[in-house]
DNA sequence: AAGTAAATTTAGGCATGCCGAAAAAATGGA
DNA sequence: TCCATTTTTTCGGCATGCCTAAATTTACTT
């Protein structure tokens, strides 16, 4: 009913449509360097290909992203800084739902996914303080701050280590609600510490010894599962990514 | 992202404007029952006489409204059902914005009406559940329960009350934002102590006195506030309406 | 009863964002 | 190099919900 901008010029004018394309199109990079393709965009939104060409030029006409005809498509300083700030209000929001109404992990993306778009930047600031400030969601994705700051710690796939790798899981993809409840079941969450045993024979499971010293169990893990749990390896620090 | 219905079968399929409209045609006879025009409609949704004739087509067809042409719009059994569960979630979403983010009485508007169209019934359950099923919002408005019900206290709109009249404000109309702010500073809020001193000469402002025994004033207050300070009489209780 | 003003509806149009089908371009293997 | 497959784009169309302008109906005055 009020036609005043209750946000920063960035956000108010863009459509729930342009702000989840961005988003998109930055958190397909964000823990892995391969460049988007629209029609990989179009999987991850649930639309056409066809409709990914045309919201795509619409983020070139907005200046929000680059593209070249059958090329990947890659953000503008300012679509990072709206992904980002739209990133930063779905992982707050996700925090919110969990910590202070007891959501369970696999049930608060669908949520947040709409409620990013509706929330004044006020709310979004409000909120961020209440929580105090956190840095990272229930899932273990970095939370930008308010300028855009973001801390990526450097992991990688536990499919990708070798045996022997010990380390921590510090990040679960969400994308699959299913894979975070069957962890749910198999009490396999963040933080956990992890041990890489060994593969099965032919490219089968692959079995990690997971939880603390006192209760460590050996499991079974597909392939699904450990493409999406990322570990931080023990010893000597990593470098940080430190985005802008 | 995800097709799945999130909420109630009478909830779920209508769209945010669709949801509004409905939401505007109950609370209009909400404290007063003149039915409402489309006129009005249109005044209060701020969209063009036009729009609100193809809308209230549409709610016909959806079986929320009754219509004929050049009259007055009802809603169905099922329109009311909508509208409560709306009004249950604006309300349920402005107290949480007042009671848990600290925002001030007058901020609460604009950002529930976007809100109440955007979380799911699950969040409405939980949410009511954190904030120990409030009955009224900080308006004094009520709360709809879960299942429809409404406790519309008996009240009266200040300026048509006869002097020597007292009793306790227990709704302060949202409408007008500024209107909030200077009531606040004003330091009138709801459940204040109120009794009618008399009027001005020649239809001028309305004398009242406001507060507590310890500490009363005597303050003068236009038209637009005194249609807005809604009060309870003292003394023996008058009936409530309950509805469905 | 007629005329005027207000409210309401109709008609035509626009913006957004989606779709499917068909065309065009790129890719990779033989 | 050429062909087949995949990816991307183009094209036409649809649904929603809004607008303005014009026509219609109603309400009010005289
Ligand atoms: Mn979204
Ligand atoms: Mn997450
Ligand atoms: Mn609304
Ligand atoms: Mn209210």
């Amino acid at each position: 009913m009020s036609p005043m901008s209750r946000n920063s010029p960035a956000l108010s004018i863009k459509s729930a449509s342009v702000q989840d394309y961005v988003k998109v199109i930055y958190t397909s990079t964000e823990w892995q360097d391969q460049r988007v393709t629209p029609s990989q965009l179009a999987a991850r939104l649930g639309v056409a290909n066809s409709s990914v060409t045309g919201m795509v030029r619409k983020l070139v006409d907005l200046g929000l992203a680059v593209h070249q005809p059958y090329q990947p498509v890659e953000l503008t300083g300012e679509g990072k800084a709206l992904a980002l700030a739209m990133v930063r209000r779905h992982r707050l929001i996700e925090t919110f739902l969990v910590q202070e109404l007891g959501y369970a992990w696999d049930e608060v993306h669908d949520e947040a996914e709409l409620l990013e778009h509706t929330v004044s930047d006020t709310f979004v600031d409000r909120l961020s303080a209440k929580l105090r400030h956190p840095t990272r969601d229930p899932h273990g994705d970095p939370i930008p701050a308010a300028d855009g700051t973001v801390r990526m710690p450097a992991a990688h796939q536990l499919g990708e280590l070798d045996p022997g790798h010990t380390g921590h899981i510090i990040r679960i993809s969400d994308a699959n609600p299913e894979l975070l409840r069957f962890l749910s079941t198999e009490e396999i969450g963040l933080d956990d510490r992890v041990e890489v045993i060994g593969h099965r024979p032919f490219g089968g499971s692959l079995v990690v010894r997971i939880g603390s010293a006192d209760r460590p169990r050996e499991i079974d893990l597909g392939q699904e599962a450990t493409a999406a749990l990322w570990v931080a390896s023990d010893g000597p620090h990593e470098n940080c990514l430190l985005g802008s």
